[in-house]
Parts: C-alpha cells; structure tokens; sequence
DNA sequence: CTGCTAGTACTAATGTTTTAGTATGAAGCG
DNA sequence: CGCTTCATACTAAAACATTAGTACTAGCAG
C-alpha cells in the first residue's frame, strides 16, 4: 500500500506524456495511443495509471462509463522537478556544466542558440 | 549473466564519481570514500565495481594486493551520455527546451548567466 | 434472456537494481 | 603454527519497476 518513490520512472513518463496531451483521458484512450508506437495490454496501462493515481499524479472521476483520469499537477511543473532531481543527481545541483554541456554539444542549431541567446538578455 | 543495459543507474553513477575523483582506487578505497556520506557494506561496493567492469565503465589489474580499478572512458564523455539520453527521453530530443527551462529557473546565478552569455557567442 | 463488450479490482509473474551474506584463500603476526 | 585481517568469487535476498492475467460486473445488441 505504501509507495515511496514520489519522482516519475520512464514508463510513468511515458504515460504521462500521453495524458498530458489527450487532457482527461480513460485508460482506453491512453491504451490506444500508446499502441500506435507499441504493444502493450490494457490492464498494464491501468495499473500504470492507477499507480500515477497513488502517486498524487492523477485524479480520476467517475465518467459516462469508465473513470476519467486528469493530471493533477502540470506538465511543467513535473519536468522542472525531474530536471532539477537530474541537476541533483549528475551534477552535485550546479546547473551551469549542464548547461555547458548542452552549449558546447552541437546538439543546437545556431536557431536555438539565437533563441536563448536573446532569451538569456537580463 | 546478460546485462544489456548501458546507461548507468543511479548508484551506478555514484560509484562511478567517487572513481573519477580518486583516479585508480581499490575496492577499499571507494568504500571508505562512500561510507562517510552512508552506510553501505564493503561486499556491494566490490559487486557494483564488478558490474561496472562488465559494462566497459572499469577496467581492473591486479595491484599489490587487491585489484586496481581504473575508468575505461573519461567522466565527460560519459555525462554527455547521460545528458543526452534524459534529453531523448523527457524531451524528445530537443535540447531548447531544457535549456530554457534551466535559464528561466532560479536555479542560475547573474554571474553564471553571465559565464554562459560568453560562451555562447559564436 | 443470453451472449458479447468494456470496464475495474485484485493478483501475480517477470525483470532490473541494489544490497549484502557466506565460503574460501593468501598474507602477516605473535 | 594458529589466528586475525583483507581480499575475491559466488550466491542470493530485498526492493523497486514493468507487464499482464483472471475474476467479476454492468450494459447493451439480438
């Protein structure tokens, strides 16, 4: 009964992308989405979701016929609190070498970097 | 007797920070390193190390009296992957996003903005 | 009514990561 | 020598993450 772990693993991830997008979705709809990139069952989408729920990730309500699940908190909240938790983990939570990293890779297009160049400007 | 992974886990990368910083520890070595941030037993480090090495992360010889453990690739390199694998999977690929997350965070200082603003002149 | 469909709850197998115990041997000391 | 110390190999349990099966219910098409 008692879940610890309050970050998102990959496949929560997964799933919470997907509702993020749908907005309030059943677990159908989830399970369908889900299948166009691969297989997966039904019910294994619902014990995700159902874990999500505990998890304080989701809500879900009473729909037409089957429950209808909403995020509970959004969507930029959660990744701010994953990237912080990777800043934490990789980098002892100094941001600046990420940061650096991601410059210095050439993982930007000169676009990009113009983009955050003007966007950096205090 | 398969490991097929090869992104490092959490106490993967632990391990692997406390060797890139003491260079060609022993066993003991990182164990004594670790134990004075928590209690963790002498014969997990020595298996973590040896999946390390199975993974390519270590190579080992045999020192004076216990084996000498070295990292086979350089803690830069490795980072990178780890960057680039959290940005395919919370991003999809695409590094704007968490770079404009890290800048319009707190997370930066005015003199750490100031740090990148140089570096990312062409 | 009867059988099919969509739904949930409960349970469980499988996989992976993390932690550590036990057996065993080499080396040094008194 | 006999005992303690430090080391490794092998084994495995605990914890966490992922996937899915089974049983049961409600509603609806025929």
């Amino acid at each position: 009964m008692k879940r610890a772990r309050t970050t998102l693993t990959g496949q929560e991830l997964e799933i919470m992308k997907v509702i993020w997008k749908l907005g309030t979705p059943t677990v159908r709809q989830v399970y369908e989405t889900l299948l166009e990139r691969r297989k997966v069952a039904y019910t294994t989408v619902m014990t995700m979701m159902n874990i999500l729920e505990q998890k304080g990730y989701l809500k879900k309500r009473q729909g037409d016929r089957a429950f209808v699940y909403a995020p509970s908190r959004p969507e930029k909240q959660v990744i701010r609190a994953m990237v912080r938790e990777f800043v934490d983990r990789v980098f002892n939570g100094a941001a600046e070498p990420l940061l650096l990293h991601l410059v210095e890779d050439d993982q930007l297009t000169k676009e990009e970097l113009d983009e955050i160049r003007k966007s950096i400007r205090p």
